[in-house]
DNA sequence: TATTAGATTAGAATAATTCCATTCTCGTAA
DNA sequence: TTACGAGAATGGAATTATTCTAATCTAATA
């Protein structure tokens, strides 16, 4: 964290108190907040924060490379602070998100026909499963009124 | 496609123009659409057609395995008839996709203490980098003037 | 051809995200 | 210190994707 902002700095960045806020909720962090979820938990020690400071601290933590945007759940993006290469695995019944350290890097080489029209910039792997919570509760529980227990 | 059409009426569906045109457009169709798009081009042969069935088709489609809902582009969702196991290539700047039919199914297993806690039900690998065209132009325009050039 | 389950429609509602104009403030230079 | 200016924060409107709803329609079959 420290270092965090120490590198902030370093980049010509204001560090508002806002962005301090936003900062340390992120760091170490691993629940995979999504931007709204970050929204809701600044707001109760800056009430008048706005969603637009969220995003627009987002975008720029992304910019510097000091969050990872998460696209493995179709209704909004994720964001990780752990920038190291990883990869996710989300749960299909309550969208929970685990990291996966493992490194496939070696392992997914991009195809030469393909390799030849893309320039590789990077790979992330979204891997499916239901999380044990789910796998018991889906005994009982139908997927509709899961949906509904999500925060 | 007339496996489609079959297979869709095994399932009790109706089938209506609206579905026909859908199913038409998106038989064989490589281009990964969004729903967006898929609305636009049969708008032109339906032009009374709503959202709503593009997407009501769309879920369908999908509840019946028919076609593959792409979490690649953090804008929108794109689909793919082609639901044969690959994965996707995304260009960083223009958003376009391409498909991989690699297998790295053998390559990518969860690691042990994932597996303990997640029952996995698939995988999906997005792959990222810059297209030739991409290439190309950004040798002399920005990325926020192609965003503009994007359908 | 009448019936009806299921499909379509327009439009409203919701949710995530972006944009914008105004106001504010951090960090620096005097 | 203090004043300044670039960058940041704010509220609210705007956009975009998606879902919902209630009324109407129609494909498929009896």
């Amino acid at each position: 964290m420290k270092e965090l902002i120490i590198k902030y700095k370093e980049k010509g960045l204001k560090l508002t108190p806002q962005r301090l806020a936003i900062l340390n909720y992120l760091d170490g962090n691993t629940s995979h907040p999504s931007a709204g979820d970050i929204y809701k938990h600044i707001k109760r020690v800056y009430p008048t924060v706005s969603f637009a400071t969220v995003y627009n601290t987002l975008q720029v933590l992304h910019e510097k490379g000091e969050v990872m945007e998460i696209t493995i759940d179709p209704q909004k993006k994720h964001y990780d602070p752990n920038t190291k290469a990883h990869h996710h695995i989300i749960c299909t019944e309550c969208n929970k998100i685990g990291d996966i350290f493992e490194d496939y890097s070696g392992a997914i080489r991009l195809p030469h026909h393909i390799a030849e029209e893309f320039k590789p910039v990077g790979n992330h792997i979204n891997f499916y499963g239901i999380c044990k919570k789910c796998q018991n509760l889906s005994r009982y529980v139908s997927k509709r009124e899961k949906q509904k227990r999500r925060d």
